[in-house]
DNA sequence: TAAAAAAAAGGGTTATTACCCCTTTTTGAA
DNA sequence: TTCAAAAAGGGGTAATAACCCTTTTTTTTA
């Protein structure tokens, strides 16, 4: 019996041309393909047709590879997902596999390759290329051994940051100009791996730095 | 003997004839005049002259009025702030006597309603115009009876903008055009007489709408 | 004491936010 | 059934935020 692979790719494209190499697999057919993440959910649920694996783009409308991998893992957590992306940066990466990807492939992937993540991960559960296991490693150092460690001056900018004020007010409070206001604050994102100051103030609370 | 009364403003004219009306006031007479809230919490501390009264302007540079109201106001309680502003908005008033201001006057105050309110300050504890009046009446409502409602949206919305998504991203969520979220957004900063989604963040915390 | 790390700050760009205005449609109650 | 909210959304704009990258000065430490 060969693995059910479900494709999800909002290029018709791609998740074709995809579909077509998975089909050349000794071990795998394609059991349907998904243009986006809520298509993936619904389908599974109206049809109960639920694949043994998952090649799921992370960009997509509608409902994204992050989000959907969590709520099937969630809901489902015997379906591997393979996340398969043009994007490389180390938050992307991270944020997937927290979702609870098996693995993490670039698109320009070779067939070769292809197959053998798509058997791994099946085989032994994951499947990770040298980029993605550095991004682990490294992230690993970061809520481990090293912990996340904030400087005097970072962790003033964090209590001033979890109030109304403006990095402008924040600098006049500081002394500081804004732009080095500004720059803690990069620092600061770029520890906990932020896109704003919702996240930050959430992370603040979380962790006692901040009591409202 | 008179009360003595501190006038700070940065706009050195202003400062100067407010100063000269003062002087002129039978029960009152000017300690000194500061150009920003810093000045003034810095003389207070350094020179030990404390005045009875302090007429202080809302925007200034360095530290602002309700800063400095709330620092005089933990620091040194007996000093009576009275508030003289040229912005008459609701926010900026209530932020203002909540910081601990005895009373809020219009810039364009006529000398004879001054002396008033400064008088009234000094016997009474507190001075207020109708305007600020009504001000504290409506919060008033906000607070006590009428409390906060939130509509069923808003307060999908309010867990929405406690995670890092933009608006565009909580629209496409919630299935809404972003026009759509941001008068959610809207809404909910009017009731709440908020400035961003920082403080957002903190009051769904505080009020376990959401948690983190 | 030379090299490295941290702190401060500037320049520039684009996206997002916050804040107005105002219109249409839907819905609910008088 | 009509009147009034509530819900959804459009347009415009200025300020702020987020994200780059670079430079200078100070502090640390190897």
């Amino acid at each position: 019996m060969k693995y059910s692979v479900v494709v999800v790719d909002d290029h018709n494209l791609l998740s074709q041309a995809i579909g077509g190499l998975v089909e050349g697999f000794e071990e795998f057919s394609v059991l349907y393909t998904c243009k986006n993440g809520q298509e993936l959910l619904d389908k599974i649920n109206d049809t109960k047709k639920i694949p043994d694996i998952v090649l799921m783009d992370v960009n997509m409308p509608i409902l994204n590879g992050i989000e959907t991998t969590q709520q099937l893992y969630k809901d489902y957590p015997d379906i591997k997902v393979l996340a398969l992306s043009i994007e490389e940066d180390e938050k992307t990466i991270l944020k997937m596999l927290r979702a609870g990807a098996k693995g993490y492939l670039m698109k320009d992937v070779k067939k070769s390759e292809l197959e053998k993540a798509l058997l791994e991960v099946m085989e032994k559960g994951f499947y990770h290329t040298n980029t993605v296991t550095k991004v682990l490693v490294d992230s690993l150092s970061d809520s481990e051994e090293n912990k996340i460690v904030f400087k005097e001056r970072e962790m003033i900018f964090i209590k001033y940051a979890c109030t109304e004020m403006t990095y402008r007010e924040i600098a006049e409070k500081m002394f500081l100009s804004t732009k080095t206001v500004e720059g803690y604050r990069d620092a600061v994102f770029e520890k906990l791996k932020l896109r704003n100051r919702t996240g930050l103030v959430i992370y603040a609370i979380k962790n006692k730095i901040f009591i409202p």
